[in-house]
DNA sequence: TATAATTGTTAGGGCATACTAACAATATAT
DNA sequence: ATATATTGTTAGTATGCCCTAACAATTATA
């Protein structure tokens, strides 16, 4: 059984090895930056870990997870994005709230509680940041996710989908003219409020950047 | 703000003074065997709690908690139960499973999920084991609630809680084919050892005192 | 390549929470 | 009321996880 603060260790060299493409492994430096603690101390942490064969580790070298150690890293994940999940969709938190509480949330050990919160939930397969979220299993889809506002200025893309699936909202999805499928050119960018202008079907429509935010793009 | 051990100390002196009429403190050995520590580590703790001003406690005398220690368990133990509503409602978990995940939910600090928790049950004012929930002031209705014990021969009655949590126990309940709401018939007493004769679905069954002490009744 | 900057390590310490062993105070029973 | 049992205290120790300070290795730069 791993303590909250092994947890967290192997979440951060999870997300540290995937900060780009072929990384695969995090130094000490890094991953102290990274949970605002000194190298010292995760240099311990780190002898730890290897002697419980999470990661692999060699002095002055580079820290990577092992299988099993990425496994718990995933596992971790998966509760944190069903708690956020629920934490937005059943209890109405906004989505700047949720990572805090699902922060202690995820080091809940029960497997039946999170597997009955993903039925609860629906088998989500997206947290609502438009995260993967990883299955029963350890699978996670890998793509990440663009909505419309990580489009920049002149781009045009596709709407594949929403991140809210309340009324209200998809109304004025609907509204706009958009449905999956349809064709968004990105105008122009306001600095002053952060709206975003774009072309729907030749018309042309002001959003907000919380409303881009809610719109899955390719 | 509390670590998860100090929230502890005080859920179980809070138990501990509601144990009988009139009691309203507990001695270091009594605390000790409840949290199955040794009496060492809960003299130690007691001191520092006295400190933080979250218990009385003198040297040799006994330990007794004060206004602000009593309402932090009290927000502790409406935390454990509305935890232990949801899981059994919404997701199913059976009545001696809850317990122990409510264990670890209870500590979640973040008063906003509680609030919206509640809400989200729609404000149950019993926790799944017929214990009262207390609201978010802290008020929780305490009626003098009837054991099974206290019936009459001849008499019927309905089950609406327990007074134990463990496994064992509330596995024994159900074996008997006993849950909330279900109907019992108080058949005999035995004298000679104090046994009960009861009827529950037209099945009889015998059990002890000390089980009929633990089945509360209206 | 020598020096400087960065990164990593070790030693030593602190705090929270637990333990055991030895002892002291209080309560109970004869 | 004394002996015994129970209960509570103290001292010393361990472990997990964090720290600082000093130093060592590695990497980057002049």
């Amino acid at each position: 059984m791993l303590t909250t603060t092994e947890e967290n260790y192997l979440k951060a060299l999870f997300h540290l090895s995937a900060a780009e493409v072929g990384k695969k492994n995090a130094g000490i430096n890094e991953l102290a930056i990274f949970l605002d603690l000194r190298p010292a101390t995760c240099n311990e942490m780190c002898k730890r870990l290897k002697e419980k064969q999470l990661v692999d580790y060699e002095r002055y070298g580079k820290v990577s997870l092992t299988e099993e150690g990425r496994h718990h890293a995933i596992v971790v994940i998966r509760k944190h994005r069903l708690w956020e999940t629920f934490l937005y969709e059943k209890l109405h938190f906004t989505w700047d709230e949720v990572h805090e509480v699902a922060e202690q949330l995820e080091h809940i050990q029960s497997v039946k509680l999170i597997d009955r919160l993903d039925e609860f939930l629906s088998y989500p397969r997206y947290d609502p940041h438009g995260d993967p979220i990883p299955d029963a299993k350890g699978y996670m889809l890998n793509e990440v996710r663009n909505t419309l506002a990580d489009i920049t200025t002149g781009e045009a893309c596709k709407m594949v989908g929403v991140k809210d699936n309340s009324a209200p909202f998809l109304q004025h999805v609907a509204r706009i003219g958009l449905s999956l499928g349809t064709g968004i050119r990105v105008n122009r960018l306001n600095a002053f409020d952060l709206t975003i202008e774009i072309d729907v079907n030749c018309t042309t429509h002001t959003v907000s950047r919380k409303f881009a935010e809610h719109i899955l793009v390719v």
